[in-house]
DNA sequence: AGTATGATTGCCT
DNA sequence: GGCAATCATACTG
């Protein structure tokens, strides 16, 4: 059976690994995660990586909750906080396979096309109408849901650096389904 | 297929 | 004042 709980108490990238492949929901509307970065404080692509701002505090925060910021001016990205309170790190929700409310998110992104719904990041934000009101909630608790358990399903990993960074841009951090049609780049 | 560019805003140096 | 964990569009070859 499906559970909302997950052990995010670890470091981003094996969570960033264990990801993939669990569904997320926002108010019943979502799908499965196929693709996901991580990023850590000791690491200079990291929003944490300076250390605590006002920005970046919800990273800094228990496991387990939202961190919301928005990119280039316009795009609201969703991560998952993880590792131990206090140290920076997170998940980056890349891309999603839409499974649950279709229609709903087609109306959000003006497009029909299913493979485009949730491929990238600020995609995703948009198909799921995350803004910065969802920054730093807990997500096993409405309206987050997340369903599934890794390892549950046979998924072949795929691994590759992380997209759109300048430092350590050639860290193998971004993680993906391999043969999924719903990434927001081939690897 | 690949490369270029504008949009747009809050945070940090 | 500069820049950013992006995307859509408009070119080029």
């Amino acid at each position: 059976m499906p559970t909302n709980r997950f052990d995010f108490s670890r470091c981003s990238e094996v969570v960033a690994r264990e990801l993939i492949g669990i569904t997320v929901l926002i108010n019943g509307v979502g799908g499965r995660i196929v693709e996901t970065e991580a990023y850590d404080q000791q690491d200079a692509a990291s929003h944490s990586f300076g250390g605590q701002t006002p920005r970046n505090a919800a990273m800094f925060g228990p496991p387990g909750r939202a961190y919301v910021y928005r990119s280039y001016g316009i795009h609201w990205c969703l991560n998952f906080v993880c590792r131990d309170q206090g140290h920076g790190a997170g998940v980056l929700i890349r891309a999603l396979e839409p499974t649950a409310g279709m229609a709903v998110m087609q109306s959000r992104r003006g497009l029909d096309n299913p493979r485009l719904l949730c491929a990238g990041p600020g995609r995703v934000g948009q198909a799921l109408n995350i803004d910065a009101s969802f920054n730093d909630l807990p997500l096993d608790e409405p309206p987050f849901q997340l369903l599934g358990r890794p390892g549950t399903e046979p998924v072949v990993m795929l691994t590759g650096p992380r997209i759109g960074i300048s430092k350590a841009a050639e860290t193998p951090w971004r993680f993906g389904e391999a043969g999924s049609r719903f990434l927001s780049r081939r690897f």
